[in-house]
RNA sequence: GCCGCCGUAGCUCAGCCUGGUAGAGCGCCCGGCUGUUAACCGGAUGGUCGACGGUUCAAAUCCGUCCGGCGGCGCCA
C-alpha cells in the first residue's frame, strides 16, 4: 500500500485508488456515527472520514478522543466529494497507527490575537496559511536560482560582520567581535559584490541582511532576506531587464506550481501568469507629476515617502520601475547621470496594489575619481573605503547590480497584509523570541 | 526618534465613563449526535483584573510610574 504525499492526492494523481497517508491532525469534528478528521503533512491538508462501523469500536472511540496535533497513519480511498474543503477526501479503511498528543494544544481554530500567535510562533507555523506562505517562499528562491543558473550568474557570498556602512543613513546593529567595537552585522553584500565580479563575473547571493532601523511598519524586519544581483559590462536599462525577466519568471514558477496555495491566500495565479516584461518605467520625475495631479506635493529632490509611494503604486496593476533618483537621495555608489548629474542611474522597482518598493538598484561609479568625490561629498570616511576604492584603479569597467527584498517579493505574491508572515520566525524592533 | 491604541479565565472580549463581593462566547474535560466545514447541542471546570504606588469606608473601575504588546510616521528592501 503505498505512502503517498497529500499533496498528490489533492493534484487528482490517486483518484478511486487506496493508499496510505501519514501526518498531524489539526482539526476533529465529530458527528457521532461519522468522524472527520484535518490531517496535515508537509505538502497539503485532507479531510478523511471515518464512519462509525469502518473500523473496530475500540478504535472508533481513541480516534474520538485524539488529542490536535497527535500524529496519525491512515489507510483509505481517495474519494472525489464536492463537500470536502479541497474537494477531495480521504475515506479511512484502516487506522493503521497513532502517536498521541498531550491535550491541550494552545491554538486553536477559533480567532487569536497577534501577539499570542507570535508567541507560539514555533506552533503557529504549523497552520495551513504558513504552511501555505513558506512553501511559496520556497519556490520563490528555488525559481529565482533556477532563473539565475540558466542565464550564467554564479552564486557566492559576502561576509556578515564588516566594519563600515554601505548604505550611509541607514542603521547598523553592532556587535561585540572579539571585544573589537567598530563591527558591525551587515546590511547589502553591494561593496564585496563590487570585488567579486572582478573574478566571477555575473553573481548573485541570497543571504540576510540587518538593519537596525526602528520602524514599526508592516513592511520591514530587522533581519530579512535580500537576493542581490551584481554583474559587469552592464548599464541602468540592462539590469532593470534581469530585475524583469527574474521576477517574471518567479512569478510564473509560483502560479504553475502552486495555485492551490496561492489561492488559499486570496492571489489568483491568473494575476501573476498575465505578467510580461518589460514593465512599466517612470521616471521620478515623472513621478512627481503623477503625484501632483493626485494633489500630493514633493519638493524636487527629496525621497519618496510612504505616502507618496503608496498612491503611486495604486496607478498601476503590474510591478514598474521609477527611475533617475536625484543625487543625494540614493547611496553614494550610484552613477550620476552623465547627460544630467543631478540624478543617479538608479531604479527601483514597486509592486502594485499599495505594496511598494520590492527592488532598490541601479548603475554604479566606476572612475575612481568621481567615487571619491561622492564619498567626501556624502560626509563619509575614504579610509573606510580604501580596499572598495582600490577597485577602481584595477580593471574598472560600467557595472550595475540590484537588491530584492524577498519577503517584499513573497508579501506580494502572497497578498500579506503584514511582512511578518512571509518569514517563518519574524524579527523585529520589538521581538526575537521565539 | 515621534504619534495613537491595548493589557480582565487557556483563547477572543464585555464590564471601566457614572467606584460597592468577576461576566459571555470559544477551548480543555464529561455526555449526545451517521456529512461535518471556525460543526452543533447539554453539563462541568476555570481569574492575585500586567506590576508597583496613591486617593477612598471601599479600586478591574479614579490618579501616577513602570513593564509588555499592537498600529502608524520617519527611514529603508
Amino acid at each position: 500500500m503505498p505512502l503517498v504525499d497529500i499533496a498528490s492526492i489533492l493534484d487528482g494523481e490517486h483518484d478511486g485508488e487506496e493508499v496510505t497517508i501519514r501526518g498531524w491532525m489539526y482539526n476533529h469534528r465529530s458527528s457521532g456515527g461519522i468522524q472527520f478528521l484535518m490531517v496535515r503533512d508537509g505538502s497539503g491538508v485532507i479531510q478523511c472520514t471515518l464512519p462509525r462501523d469502518r473500523v473496530p469500536e475500540e478504535t472508533y472511540k481513541r480516534v474520538e478522543k485524539l488529542p490536535l496535533e497527535s500524529v496519525v497513519e491512515l489507510r483509505g480511498v481517495v474519494k472525489v466529494d464536492e463537500r470536502a474543503p479541497n474537494g477531495r477526501e480521504l475515506s479511512i479503511t484502516e487506522v493503521v497507527n497513532l502517536w498521541e498528543a498531550q491535550p491541550g494544544y494552545p491554538i486553536t481554530r477559533k480567532r487569536h490575537g497577534v501577539e499570542f500567535l507570535l508567541d507560539h510562533r514555533h506552533l503557529y507555523i504549523r497552520d495551513p496559511k504558513m504552511q501555505a506562505i513558506l512553501r511559496i517562499r520556497s519556490k520563490v528562491l528555488e525559481a529565482a536560482r533556477d532563473w539565475l543558473r540558466e542565464h550564467g550568474y554564479t552564486e557566492t557570498h559576502s561576509p556578515s560582520f564588516i566594519t563600515a556602512a554601505c548604505e550611509g543613513g541607514a542603521t547598523l546593529f553592532s556587535v561585540d567581535y572579539f571585544g573589537r567595537k567598530d563591527v558591525y552585522l551587515t546590511q547589502s553584500w553591494q561593496l564585496y559584490a563590487e570585488a567579486l565580479i572582478y573574478t566571477l563575473g555575473k553573481i548573485y547571493t541570497i543571504a540576510p541582511s540587518f538593519r537596525a532601523e526602528k520602524s514599526r511598519t508592516r513592511r520591514h524586519l530587522a533581519e530579512y532576506w535580500h537576493l542581490e544581483v551584481e554583474e559587469p559590462w552592464t548599464d541602468l536599462w540592462g539590469i532593470m531587464k534581469v530585475g524583469d525577466e527574474l521576477v517574471t519568471h518567479i512569478c510564473h514558477r509560483v502560479a504553475e506550481e502552486m495555485p492551490r496555495e496561492l489561492k488559499s491566500l486570496g492571489r489568483d495565479p491568473k494575476e501573476l501568469l498575465r505578467l510580461e516584461p518589460p514593465y512599466p518605467r517612470i521616471t521620478y520625475d515623472e513621478a512627481l507629476e503623477i503625484l501632483r495631479k493626485d494633489g500630493i506635493e514633493l519638493e524636487w529632490g527629496d525621497d519618496f515617502g510612504w505616502r507618496e509611494e503608496e498612491p503611486l503604486t495604486r496607478h498601476f496593476d503590474t510591478p514598474f520601475w521609477v527611475t533617475h533618483f536625484p543625487i543625494g537621495v540614493k547611496a553614494f555608489y550610484h552613477k550620476p547621470d552623465p547627460k544630467r548629474p543631478e540624478v543617479t542611474l538608479s531604479a527601483d522597482m514597486l509592486a502594485p496594489e499599495g505594496y511598494g518598493e520590492i527592488i532598490g538598484g541601479g548603475q554604479r561609479i566606476d572612475d575612481y575619481d568621481e567615487l571619491l568625490t561622492r564619498i567626501v561629498e556624502e560626509g563619509l570616511n575614504p579610509e573606510d573605503y580604501s580596499w572598495y576604492l582600490d577597485l577602481r584603479k584595477w580593471g574598472s569597467v560600467p557595472h550595475s547590480g540590484f537588491g530584492l527584498g524577498v519577503e517584499r517579493l513573497i508579501m506580494w505574491i502572497c497578498h500579506l497584509d503584514h511582512i511578518r508572515d512571509a518569514i517563518p520566525f519574524p524579527r523585529d524592533v520589538r521581538r526575537v523570541f521565539p
